[in-house]
DNA sequence: GAGTGGTCTAGACCACCCG
DNA sequence: GGGTGGTCTAGACCACTCT
């Protein structure tokens, strides 16, 4: 522990839960190295006492580093720091960012952006009606300038009733009008590319490409969006965690 | 909530925790459609009240049902059950209970089991020092007698010094040596079959598969398996639930 | 204003690990 | 036996929703 404890104090006048500041701070702890794997924290009754909080805020916000995989809890001894895994990616953010953490330069150029009636397989995968209407937004995705996806998503017209309202990203379209999307829900598959979609990708038609295809859900339930996209298979690598 | 509450009473002598015990309750009582969607539950402290338990625990059971995405919490309202989203089938279960959910008659047949001196690859991935010796398992999964996937399993040679002791199930071994694997990333790309993979599988050389890599862990963080599996992509598709 | 979920406290007992 | 995490209790205050 080669932190100074007090460095984890929570401002209890911050407006965030005193459990949410000392996850983030012990998060941040580890990340940065100042605590290094296989150490022990320090027990959850010196931690509530050295912070001043109860040992049940300080089990909270361990708890969160535990789900996250950061720690190993083990009863009688302590709770350790996880040798380091790989992070997924998969979770819910959007695709320029993913990209940039990977060092890559993401950019996007539209195909069409349209509205029209939901169609069956929409009006099924968003819990529509038959005669709602909805936005379709088509473009290419690419990563310093090559194309890795062709990505088609379709929105409920009530969230979205213009779709040229979308500039740049998506999700922060819908974050701006607070419709985050809280879970999602993706097939993945693998499918040989067609010539028009090796022309859009300038790969060799056949060339195996993942197909995704995703709905997104707000927190009420309500799905905000499905999106299918075509992945070019050199660029394109989908990490995802398991649990037991 | 047509549901005596009686019935979610926890019992205090059995062993399992209380907050376990009433959300498994919970759950069953969702699942088997005596809680309908949108319905709203009892509230904490009626629960708590109720079924003679502090609103601390009742409350940590209705956290694991949010978790699971099997409740809507509304502050200043109540707690609401989800409407029903399909089921992720990416948990850490065995392949062959994976197949017989989706009403597939799974099978197997091994390639190869041999031992022998760790791969670079496998020496990274597995965490392993260059000399240690790990068992190899090779082998075609099949759904309905039709060749689904071709997977190539190594393991550490300490859990598995014999690679013949695996008869049906991997995860059978590791479960009866009390080695279950608590998580896992896998890493999912799209590859052409080769003339070789092509002619495992009995599909046409070049066809589009799923390529999926998977290193599994144990609750103590040591890596347990590495797998590279090649799944067809007319019968396999990788189902992944992402959140924000 | 009454009821709800969100947070926090102070204290308790247990099972377990370790020296 | 002393310290640890795992569970549970009985209270409290807040911000929010509903009507």
């Amino acid at each position: 522990m080669p932190v100074h404890l007090s460095e984890l104090k929570p401002d209890a006048n911050s407006g965030t839960p005193l459990y949410l500041q000392l996850a983030n701070k012990l998060s941040d702890a580890i990340q940065d190295g100042a605590l290094q794997p296989d150490e022990s924290l320090p027990s959850e009754r010196t931690l509530a006492e050295v912070l001043n909080i109860s040992r049940a805020t300080a089990r909270k916000a361990i708890d969160i580093l535990h789900e996250k995989g950061m720690l190993l809890r083990k009863r009688g001894s302590g709770n350790y720091i996880m040798p380091r895994l790989e992070q997924p990616l998969a979770s819910l953010t959007n695709f320029s960012e993913e990209l940039r953490q990977r060092g890559f330069r993401a950019g996007s150029r539209w195909l069409s952006r349209e509205t029209g009636v939901a169609t069956t397989q929409e009006v099924v995968a968003l819990g529509l009606s038959p005669c709602d209407t909805v936005s379709r937004l088509k473009r290419l995705r690419t990563a310093d300038n090559v194309v890795i996806a062709i990505e088609s998503t379709t929105i409920p017209g009530k969230y979205l009733p213009d779709p040229s309202a979308v500039r740049d990203s998506l999700y922060g379209y819908l974050y701006a009008r607070n419709l985050p999307p809280s879970r999602a829900l993706q097939h993945i598959g693998a499918v040989n590319a067609t010539a028009e979609q090796a022309q859009l990708a300038n790969i060799a038609q056949g060339e195996a490409m993942l197909f995704i295809t995703r709905v997104s859900y707000l927190e009420n339930g309500n799905a905000i969006e499905l999106t299918h996209s075509y992945c070019v298979g050199d660029y394109y690598e989908f990490v995802a965690e398991l649990r037991g």
